[in-house]
DNA sequence: CGTCCACCCTGACCTTGGGGCAGGGTCAAG
DNA sequence: CTTGACCCTGCCCCAAGGTCAGGGTGGACG
């Protein structure tokens, strides 16, 4: 029986783990203590205080890359290098905050992502009469345009409620759904498409593009992203796209391309 | 030139890195691309409102592990999900900020990890005329003290200020500081422990052990470390400690064994 | 005397959320 | 033809230890 105490009495004693000790060694916060005939670590009470000191400031999330320079260095630097970690403490704590919060507004109000207004617009959808397919990618929409352009997501927004107000919009809209099963040959899409560039030009309203959303690197990437989203599961629907597009670029407006 | 996005492309519009996308595939948090003819991962619109939706939850603090279950399941327990991941977040903050409350607390008072009472009466030791060394000693004890029985922390500072406002003491005091360069036989430390005994025993309140020190499991081991603290550097000091000891047991005051 | 259990040893691999680097292929422009 | 900006895979790295494997020790019990 070797004089000092085990490793197992030294970490309950300081309240960590036998391997957090060792941690500790190894990355020389606490020495190694002397072994016994055996090779057990045997400490001292100089060693228990090292330990608890290491302890207290590791506890109190200092890294422990910076605990050694902090215990060897003088009561200044200490002062001053323990001001710092609060400092950056008080950043974190502030930065969870702000994602709790971001995390209430989702389980909140947010439908998978969205905000409250976008929301209610997809509802109207959905009570008007749209299926699910078909609100589902909306809301897609949404999130893809909410991420690509978040600066004009609200008259984005505004310009949806718009078009929901006008019966004669929704109704066009509700046979662009039906016409997701034609053929790619049925002439019923060039009649659409022409109805809708008519409805389009003579309401303009319902039709601008914001100039911030022109003025975006890869405008018309982003444009081609929120625009075609799911046509490679409707060809119909794409060529209505193309016919629409044609048709209001023969009009002189101007519409990114791809 | 093939259809679809690049990664890096992707990437920029959600946000993200090129290695957190890639990141997110090994995941399978989002499904991987068709690759074009050079082997390059084409994205499309899903694949961006999926990439999108992740980054959302991951960048709210969901563990990325949890995101999968989390988008592929009903949104009444992706709401109860939420609900549980804002909760542990709000623990976290509260811990943090418990670490900021530590941590100000060791910059504002203390010396080195002890509470403002315990810096004082080190301070009056040092007035007292006591050395650096000395009192550098006596605090690595009292940080021993706190973390080896914090219950009976306050007392044993209580016991430390009468012991200081007792000028005789003081004087014993002093002697056995300079004790420690005493040779192991010399005669003076034999009369310095008697004197100590003497006065120990004729001011008990001086010597008092609480209760709940002798309650704690390994009382003598913590008793030895807080006691014997440093004593394999002055040997003198241990000897004295030893005749200091065998002198109170002499006279019926139970004092640990070891 | 043997056996059991608790403790100790080392070393290697796992975690989270990616970052960085090596070594090599591809694309578009000058 | 070269250059620079991308892309590919695969490997190792961070903090702060946890966990597991495989083996040695110490003290208590029968």
């Amino acid at each position: 029986m070797a004089y000092g105490l085990t490793i197992g009495q030294v970490a309950a004693f300081a309240g960590v783990t036998v391997k957090t000790v060792r941690h500790y060694h190894r990355l020389a916060l606490v020495e190694e203590p002397e072994r016994d005939s055996s090779g057990y670590r045997r400490y001292g009470s100089s060693d228990m205080v090292r330990l608890v000191q290491v302890r207290t400031l590791a506890g109190a999330g200092v890294p422990l890359a910076e605990i050694g320079g902090l215990l060897d260095a003088g009561p200044e630097r200490f002062a001053c290098a323990l001001e710092d970690v609060e400092r950056r403490l008080t950043d974190r704590i502030e930065e969870l905050i702000a994602r709790r919060a971001v995390l209430h507004r989702l389980a909140a109000g947010d439908r998978l992502l969205l905000p409250e207004r976008a929301c209610v617009a997809l509802d109207r959808l959905a009570e008007f009469g749209f299926g699910a397919a078909y609100v589902a990618m909306q809301q897609e929409a949404l999130v893809l345009a909410r991420a690509l352009v978040p600066e004009v997501f609200d008259r984005f927004l505004i310009q949806i409620e718009r078009q929901l107000g006008d019966p004669e919009y929704v109704e066009l809209l509700k046979r662009c759904q039906d016409a997701e099963s034609w053929d790619l040959d049925d002439p019923r899409l060039g009649e659409l498409a022409r109805a809708l560039s008519a409805k389009l030009l003579s309401h303009r309203e319902l039709l601008a593009m914001p100039a911030e959303f022109r003025a975006r690197p890869d405008a018309a990437t982003r444009y081609g992203l929120i625009n075609h989203h799911r046509e490679d599961q409707a060809p119909a629907a794409a060529r209505l796209n193309e016919l629409l597009e044609a048709n209001l670029r023969a009009a002189g407006v101007d519409i990114p391309h791809q």
